[in-house]
DNA sequence: TTCCTTTTTGAGTATATGCTCACTTTTGAG
DNA sequence: CTCAAAAGTGAGCATATACTCAAAAAGGAA
């Protein structure tokens, strides 16, 4: 579709156009007069590089649900402490793709239920990673408790990053650092 | 303007509706006809008993921001097994107010920052009530490492709700009794 | 430059949404 | 029972939204 400069770079503009109206005022707010007054475009051009406002939208969850993964290879040797360190810098280097993550997980309504599943998917893979990685450290650990322990940690994390969406002065590396060290069998 | 019990009757089930909608499929999801459809009415009587749509809504939401506090008349002699207990009773008796909450928590694109001023209002002195208690229950805790704790045993309460609205199999109950059990200085 | 392709434009279409209003039906105090 | 107030109806209005398309402008290989 896009092959020629132009069309690249206006292909760019729209999608950072969605990322920030998505992770601000939610699907809700992500009209497509707004993408267009954002992007600075006609929509005749939106529908030249998109099939249709789902599919760019669409385009930036995946890349939310890919970014927020601390371990895509799964090579299966991160300790808890890399884990969460991991998810602190997604957070910290891209805060918009995180609060776009952030309302995808709560059900921002969206239209397509398969989307709510792969959400919902990746949350389960990212539970396994941390059991793993709680096992690996502490082997006298049952699985249940592991589990446990992981979904526990999984929710405080992503509860700082909820708090962090309301109050920008949460310091969620702080906090995730703390919570790392009270982690003790 | 409701004054007949016909009308009180109408009112409820608009209310309802709009307390499931919100709930399950967030503001896009909350339509005037979705609302009319599942409290089987006309717009016309909704109209007859709500000024606008927002207004139904933001009754639906002031409800759910109230039904969250643990200790309306702050008595401040809780402990913070009392209020995590609130909190969970709170999501166990009234999931659906629950999802409302957390839904408006996120930003769920309100029209009106005056409502997302508000849960952020109400989301502080749930932290100042569980930095309270936690000073009251370990005297020699420093209040900023109180504050942390509470911002932290908040966050898990909150992001343990977020797993469950994702995965309903959550025990809710369970994980936030083991996070009372982790609480020691 | 030539000329076909890509890109952009912006008015226009169909539908959905929030809301109104003149009208009918129902309610319940006297 | 009477009748004014309350409740309910549903076609219809104005606006917003997602999307289209014919035409114009810009790009770039030859």
């Amino acid at each position: 579709m896009a092959r020629y400069q132009p069309g690249i770079e206006t292909r760019k503009r729209i999608l950072t156009a969605v990322r920030h109206l998505l992770g601000e005022a939610g699907m809700e707010g992500t009209t497509l007069k707004a993408i267009c007054d954002r992007a600075d475009i006609q929509p005749g051009s939106f529908y030249n590089l998109f099939a249709s406002k789902e599919e760019a939208i669409l385009s930036v969850v995946r890349e939310a649900v890919t970014a927020v993964d601390p371990d895509p290879d799964h090579r299966g040797t991160d300790t808890v402490a890399d884990l969460v360190e991991a998810y602190v810098a997604f957070v910290t280097d891209q805060p918009v793709l995180a609060k776009v993550y952030l309302k995808m997980a709560v059900g921002g309504g969206m239209s397509d239920d398969h989307l709510t599943d792969r959400v919902l998917a990746h949350h389960r893979r990212r539970i396994e990673r941390f059991t793993e990685a709680l096992l690996r450290e502490y082997p006298d650990l049952s699985d249940m408790d592991a589990r446990r322990s992981a979904e526990r940690i999984l929710a405080t994390l992503n509860g700082l990053v909820l708090q962090w969406s309301l109050d920008p002065e949460t310091d969620v590396a702080g906090q995730a650092r703390a919570l790392v060290a009270t982690v003790r069998t």
